[in-house]
Order: structure tokens, then sequence, then C-alpha cells
DNA sequence: CAGGCGTGGGC
DNA sequence: TGCCCAAGCCT
């Protein structure tokens, strides 16, 4: 047997039993392949289940409100990949009848499909030879073949894909989705990042890596830049009936469109055009603020720290009452509630100079849990009692 | 092409 | 605790 053979005689007795594993659907795999994206088999499995249960194909998923679908995608991170993939469903409910094209490049026009994804689901939904190359692949063969290309440099992906090419190249049809999915599970069970399982790895006799000992050097990875940490507030403004003020994010970046809390800093900003009684941003079919004043708590506000993978959020939560009674603009509002209160430093809303109004809204315990929040502002709402 | 873009688990 | 990651894509 040569290596490639090897490789799939293993992966026939150590397969493991995924929920992608059971089905032909070409988008049920296409969306565990979405999921699966930097993110852990064990944490997807969960909402592979619930994702398909609420959007069993692509048109139920087109015809879905953002809204629901971001809902369905809480807590997985990277939400830009639960609007692309919205975004492709409705496309192929326009041009494809509601069908994955079995065609790579039709697929891989379609929003937040790249190379890897479009290579795994041609691939093992539709036995093209497709090459599939994604951060295990990368490992697997940068150690067989000693290759010190750094992670995720052209010329590593490019001879990753050729390699895997040639194979897929001379095997017969029933083995391509094997062939793709060998790979990766040899780098997930076998061919670890740290603590690599040689004494268990089908391919030890043929290995570079593993003959030179550079399986640990391998494979050769940048150094990382240090996270910046940013300086936040957060408040956390309730009515006597139990409502929350929430306001949504913007569109584009992080967190785009998710509900959390509203910030004293983009009040400030804000001031100028509106006032808290009278022309607050408030889209259709919510409630705007009633005419009244806000009453802060000004002891020590309780702080939150929730890291992310390029920054460091460190935020300061404060705690007050809206109450009916005088008019009370932003300005007056917002300047007593914040003197001597409010931190220095921290960061208002709208990066890079975006201050476009955002929706907020008096939210009831109904409305918290349907609107999609991020683990951090889950997290505070949880230590207060609001949800 | 380097950096933006989440989260939770392992050590 | 802090750091590294885990089946990438987009700009």
């Amino acid at each position: 047997m040569n290596w490639a053979q090897q490789l799939l005689h293993w992966y026939d007795a150590n397969k493991r039993d995924l929920p992608w594993r059971r089905t032909k659907d070409p988008y049920a795999i296409w969306v565990s392949e979405v999921m699966l994206q930097q993110t852990r088999v064990e944490t997807v499995i969960p909402y592979y289940h619930t994702f398909l249960g609420r959007f069993p194909d692509p048109a139920a998923l087109a015809a879905a409100s953002e809204e629901v679908v971001l809902k369905g995608w809480e807590g997985l991170g990277y939400y830009s990949r639960a609007r692309h993939l919205q975004a492709a469903a409705r496309q192929i409910v326009e041009r494809y009848g509601g069908q994955i094209p079995a065609d790579p490049d039709r697929f891989r026009s379609l929003p937040g499909v790249g190379p890897y994804t479009c290579g795994a689901v041609m691939s093992i939904a539709f036995a093209l030879p497709e090459p599939a190359v994604d951060g295990n692949v990368c490992r697997v063969f940068s150690r067989f073949f000693g290759w010190s290309d750094p992670v995720g440099s052209p010329s590593l992906l490019r001879q990753a894909r050729q390699a895997s090419q040639a194979q897929l190249d001379r095997l017969p049809r029933e083995r391509i989705a094997d062939w793709t999915q060998a790979l990766m599970e040899l780098g997930a069970l076998v061919c670890l990042p740290r603590s690599a399982r040689c004494e268990d790895c089908p391919l030890a006799a043929d290995c570079v890596a593993l003959q030179d000992g550079t399986v640990e050097a391998l494979p050769v990875r940048k150094a990382r830049k240090e996270n910046p940490v940013i300086r936040r507030d957060a408040l956390l403004l309730t009515d006597d009936q139990g409502r929350l003020l929430l306001h949504q994010r913007p569109e584009e970046g992080l967190l785009a469109g998710m509900w959390e809390l509203p910030s004293l800093e983009e009040m400030l900003a804000q001031q100028e055009t509106f006032s808290l009684g009278e022309t607050w941003s408030s889209p259709e079919g919510t409630r705007a603020l009633q005419k009244g004043q806000i009453v802060i708590d000004r002891s020590e506000p309780r702080q939150f720290r929730h890291v992310f993978t390029h920054l460091t959020w460190i935020v300061d939560v404060y705690p007050a009452r809206w109450s009916a009674g005088d008019v009370t603009t932003a300005r007056q509002a917002v300047t007593e509630m914040t003197e001597g209160a409010i931190r220095e430093n921290t960061t208002p809303y709208g990066e890079k100079g975006k201050t476009a109004l955002r929706p907020c809204m008096w939210s009831t315990s109904e409305d918290r849990s349907r609107l999609p929040m991020n683990r951090l502002t889950r997290n505070i709402l949880k230590h207060y009692g609001m949800i």
C-alpha cells in the first residue's frame, strides 16, 4: 500500500461518527462546513442539529429573517458566516431552484464560500475531485513532506492543494469524499498541533518531520500581535416595568447587527443630534423613549472583561433607572448622570468615525430572549437577572 | 496581503 | 491566569 491507501485504510477503521457524516444532503454538509470554520467539533454539534431543524433546506433559510438566523448562530461567533450563509441560500433559491450547484465555479462564487469550503462540499457531497485544504491538511502535509512554509502562506496552501489533487486524480469516485475527510481526520485525531500521536500514525513510516525530529516545530507559525485592550462603558437602564434599554450594533464590523447595552459615551457623542425624550432613533415597531429622566446608580460600576481573537474589552456597567417626570434633554440627562460617575478613556461606539444613529429599544423579557446578543451581553444580563 | 472577525477548551 | 488554538473568508 502507498501512503494514500494507508491513510484511507486508517480512516475506515478510525473515523468518528459525526452527525454530518450520516447525511448525503449537500445543504447539510455545507452548513456543517461553515459552522466548523475555526470552530471545534464539540461546539458545532448542538448548533448543527438546531440550525437544520429550524432551516432544513436553502428555501427555509432564504425565507427567514436575518434576526432569526443570527439568533440561531448566537454563541458560535464569526457572525458574518451566518449572514453569508443566508445570502448564499437566497442566491441558490433564485438562480439554482433551491439546489446546491454541483459545480465548483458556481458554488465558489457564493458569499462565504472560499477555496476550502468549496472543495469540501464538492468532494464530500458530490464526489468531485476538488481539494479541500484547511489547517489540519496544512499541518499534516507540512510535517509529512517537511515543508517549512508558514501556516496560511500562499506557498504552503498551493503545495498542499497540489499534493491532495494528485491523489484525488488517482482515486475512484467512491473514495473522493473519504480522502477529503481522512486528511482532516488524521489532523484532528493523530497529527495534533501539540503532542502529536506519531505512534498511532498510519503515515509514520514515510513522515519527513518524524524522521527529522521536527514534528513539534512544524508547521511554522508566525508570531502573533499583541491584543489591544479597549475600555468601554455600558448603561443598564431599566424602567418601572422591568424593560431594559438595548442598542443594536452597526450593520458591519464587530458583532454586526447584534444587540447590546447602550453606551454612555455614545449618548454623549450623539447629544447634539437628538434628545432622549423626543427623537431617539427607533426602528419600526419598537417603542420610543418617553419623556422622563435617568437616575444613575452612583456606586462603583461592575467590570466585565471579554477577550476576542484580536482585542480585549473591559466594560464598566452602570445600572440606572428611567423614571417618568420632567422633560430632560439628552445633554442634561447625560451630563448629570455621568458627572463624576463615568470613567475616563472609554471608547465610544461607531469606531472609525461612523457615528450614525443605531436603533435603540425598550426590551421586554420576551424581546431579550428573541434578540441576538453576543456572549458578553448575555453574561452581563444574566448577572443582573435580566434574562 | 495583513488584519478583522467570536468563542470556549486545554494546558 | 494567560496563551494557544479550531474544518476560513473577506477586504
